[in-house]
DNA sequence: TACTTGATCTATGGCAACTAGAACAAGTCC
DNA sequence: GGACTTGTTCTAGTTGCCATAGATCAAGTA
């Protein structure tokens, strides 16, 4: 399923949920208008508490990805799919850039993180 | 100077230095031979703890950046200056893509992550 | 009305980051 | 040799984040 989460990784846990949710709105794998799981569900599910279930719903929610209504729960109102395939293939190009140039994955992230900023 | 370190940041202050020498050194603008500041003299000036810049400087070591040795400090044996004008021009057309499938900074380093991964 | 589901509050344990001070050991320099 | 430099190691304390736990409340659904 969407929603994988490694216990062994040092990212947090609501992080890593985040992450995932994120990437499936833009992957479109999730569609505005679409549910996610209740938190107490998910929480179980995943094997996590609710609380840490919804801190990451609320995060989702603080960046407009989704909206959060009691007894309605947690709906998908973030951007349609976006087309990828432009930016898989800039990946693709920069990670064998990268490791022919011995940058290790930690300093290639900071630049990343750099040349965003501008 | 090559040491900008960003208090409100919510990444660790050992981290940030870590990667501004990882970048310094594949950047070219430290050589191998080089001597880093005493950590007691870099605490001061950076305003952080000796032990948060020995713990850098420790790391750094461990990735075998630099060597450490007493009395004489902390010396650049890392890998010559890279060449990372393709890695430059990966990322310009990666942040560009990024940008135009709406993609948020935190998106993309995830996929970058994800990228680097396998 | 009964049920669902997020919101809020309190509390607790664990851990990483950072700070602080002291004593020590290996190296440099005169 | 002697003074100084600089990393190593140790102990210790504070702070904040992450995660868990349980209880109660409020808004929405069926």
């Amino acid at each position: 399923m969407i929603f994988r989460i490694d216990t062994a990784s040092d990212e947090p846990l609501f992080e890593q949920l985040v992450s995932r949710v994120r990437l499936g709105i833009a992957r479109g794998e999730l569609r505005a208008g679409e549910r996610l799981p209740p938190a107490r569900e998910l929480g179980t599910a995943l094997d996590m508490n609710v609380h840490t279930v919804l801190h990451a719903y609320q995060v989702l929610r603080d960046e407009g990805l989704i909206e959060l209504r009691r007894g309605r729960g947690a709906v998908v109102t973030g951007p349609a799919k976006a087309d990828l395939s432009a930016v898989e293939r800039a990946l693709e190009t920069l990670v064998q850039a990268a490791r022919e140039a011995r940058l290790s994955p930690e300093a290639t992230t900071t630049l990343l993180k750099e040349a965003m900023k501008r």
